[in-house]
RNA sequence: GGGGCAGUAGCUCAGUUUGGUUAGAGUAUCGGCCUGUCACGCCGAGGGUCGCGGGUUCGAGUCCCGUCUGCCCCGCCA
């Protein structure tokens, strides 16, 4: 090797060793005389010192140094002189007196210094990667996204299951997300698609007997993207076989708490609650709350109706909803700050936005004031717990779900800007009991919410399946993470009756459905055992543990929110001869 | 598909509100000084297609139209 230490180990008790290390130039300090060189590598970095007094040639080299140089020198480790030990360095007690010095590595004047203190574009840091994938931070976060894989093969392997991989070259099924395709050289005008997950091979394990499955496995949806949404991504695939929904929820649970504890190094939630899809939208306006903020959505329709408010009174008659939230100290919002939150769910769908609050007399105002008789606000009031004094409540009207929804965004944003979120503070739940259908106004049809292989409840199937199948609940569970849903599975339907029942109900006729899912239909009919599984977003995962707010950070080469790697350039240009082999023009 | 913000020196940004002298700062680079620094300090120099195209104007970084790129959000997506 060319070194015998890393410039991250190096402590007092090597003082007086000799050692040879090498990494990158991260800092030149040329006093005149002095020269000390700040060396880095993946395990940290160390003070190197040239004394012109002890080598003047060798110092006049030091001199030539530049940041991102590739360096390899030999010395002795020597404690620093008392005064001058950097605590803020993990190796600030010592520094190394080089003897020697070799240039492994020059570097033409960085377009992008690695240092902290600079914080470039994010799109000079994705053009210029390989330079930002330097910093310490960048480092850092692969370096724990490294754990987490280690820890998750580790953890499942250890729980019996069998990590299994699956083809990427699929066959394309047009549920759900738009599929990335592949054109085929051998046969011209078919094509094979990416997987958006594995869900149907994994399934086929399980009725092939591999009753404990799991895989770390890329993922391609081309839809559009976001600060957690990118076209390839990796899950944590995970199934089995004979499980009850609880037993997979306590699988996620224990693999949850080693995450904690092993990986974070915090203690794992005294409780992981459970709460209904209904409740989630009712209470917090999302099927992903973010139980941190404090403040809840308070449906106060029976208490504002009735007293001649017509937008109130006319939308509850249609059956909507009033529903308020606690804002607190922001009494003295002006009717600005006011009108700038009432754009902000204007632009969501709402038709605008009251405060509900009292004046100096304590006599309420506004609207509500004008047309609300003081003891139904009174009421109001306590059940959004408000100081009068200080506190303000923002009420707007709606249809459900949009209306819980949209006040669910104000409740994230006013979250947000009020600081009413503690990032030391992990909430974790699942999220429950999601209807097995939703009905689809534009297209008048039944569709899935999760996917159209998660099994129902079997009592809320028998009673609704005939009747309102909206209103059928799914075994389905997502595991909300601090607002982000970083999980999400089923039990599985394996009776093959109530799978093409169910595919009637979201209106696919028995043909279409045998040539989408042929083969998993077919294996159904082949002894498949009752199972289920789920899905955790591992990039979601590693943001949460990094407490970064983009999963662009927890990738090493990520993609652009219109789908560019910047770096590599892809998408690009193909040969028009690559164009001949599969028989593909491109019309203009 | 829709909305918002941004694009000025290698990099990070000010200047754009109200059009007007030679477009500035920090940092990086280059040169000089400096023997205990750790974002070392001090002095000096070079460095600009103001994203791109068009328009208005005597005159555009600044106003108007279009367009490209990045980020954030809605829709979409599990």
């Amino acid at each position: 090797m060319y070194r015998t230490h890393t410039c991250g180990e190096l402590r007092g008790e090597h003082k007086g060793q000799r050692t040879t290390l090498a990494g990158w130039v991260a800092r030149v300090r040329d006093l005149g005389g002095l020269i000390f060189i700040t060396v880095r590598d993946r395990y940290g970095r160390t003070q190197v010192v040239f004394d012109p007094a002890d080598n003047a040639e060798l110092a006049a080299k030091a001199k030539e140094l530049r940041s991102e140089w590739v360096v390899r020198f030999e010395g002795e480790v020597r404690s620093r002189p008392d005064d001058m030990i950097n605590r803020n360095m993990p190796t600030g007690e010592i520094e190394v007196a080089a003897d020697t010095l070799e240039v492994l590595a020059s570097c033409e004047t960085p377009p992008l210094q690695p240092e902290d203190e600079f914080e470039p574009s994010e799109e000079h840091r994705l053009r210029w990667r390989f330079l930002d994938l330097r910093r310490d931070v960048m480092q850092a976060s692969l370096i724990k996204r490294h754990e987490l894989l280690q820890y998750t093969r580790q953890f499942f392997s250890g729980e019996k299951f069998l990590e299994i991989e699956t083809p990427f070259l699929t066959r394309s099924t047009p549920e759900g997300a738009r599929d990335f395709i592949v054109p085929s050289r051998i046969h011209p005008g078919n094509w094979y698609a990416l997987p958006q997950s594995p869900q149907t091979y994994k399934q086929i394990l399980m009725i092939s007997g591999y009753d404990r499955y799991f895989q770390i496995v890329r993922c391609f949806r081309d839809e559009d993207f976001r600060a957690n949404r990118q076209p390839e991504f990796t899950q944590i695939d995970v199934e089995m076989a004979f499980p009850h929904r609880q037993d997979i929820m306590d699988v996620v649970e224990r693999y949850m708490r080693g995450l904690f504890e092993e990986i974070m190094h915090v203690d794992f939630p005294a409780e992981v609650p459970e709460l209904s899809y209904a409740d989630a939208i009712r209470r917090f306006g999302s099927d992903k709350p973010d139980l941190r903020i404090p403040y809840e959505l308070v449906d106060l329709s029976d208490l504002l109706k009735g007293h001649g408010f017509a937008v109130i009174d006319k939308t509850v008659e249609d059956g909507g909803f009033a529903v308020g939230l606690r804002v607190p100290g922001f009494k003295s919002a002006s009717r600005k700050q006011v009108s700038l939150w009432e754009e902000f769910v204007k632009e969501r769908g709402l038709g605008g936005l009251m405060p509900m609050r009292t004046g100096e007399e304590g006599s309420w105002t506004g609207p509500l004031g004008k047309f609300v008789a003081p003891e139904a606000l009174a009421k109001a009031s306590d059940a959004l717990d408000l100081n009068l004094e200080d506190d303000l409540a923002f009420v707007a009207v709606g249809k459900a779900p949009r209306v819980f929804q949209v006040m669910g965004m104000l409740r994230l944003a006013l979250g947000r800007e009020f600081g009413w979120i503690d990032p030391n503070r992990h909430e974790l739940l699942w999220v429950t009991q999601f209807p097995l259908v939703d009905y689809n106004e534009e297209e008048k049809r039944y569709e899935p919410l999760h996917h159209p292989f998660t099994a129902p409840e079997l009592d809320s199937w028998n009673e609704w399946v005939d009747k309102d199948p909206a209103k059928i609940a799914s075994q389905a569970y997502d595991l909300v993470w601090n607002g982000e849903e970083v999980a999400g599975g089923s039990i599985r339907i394996h009776d093959r009756e109530m799978q093409a029942r169910l595919f009637e109900i979201i209106g696919l006729d028995a043909e279409t459905a045998r040539k989408r899912f042929s083969f998993l239909l077919e294996a159904l009919q082949y002894g498949a055992p009752p199972h289920g599984g789920i899905a955790f977003g591992f990039d979601r995962l590693v943001m949460q543990i990094t407490g970064k707010d983009s999963i662009r950070d927890v990738i090493a080469f990520p993609k652009t929110t219109a789908a560019v790697a910047l770096f590599e350039g892809a998408p690009g240009e193909v040969d028009s001869g690559q164009l001949d082999d599969l028989r593909l023009r491109i019309s203009k």
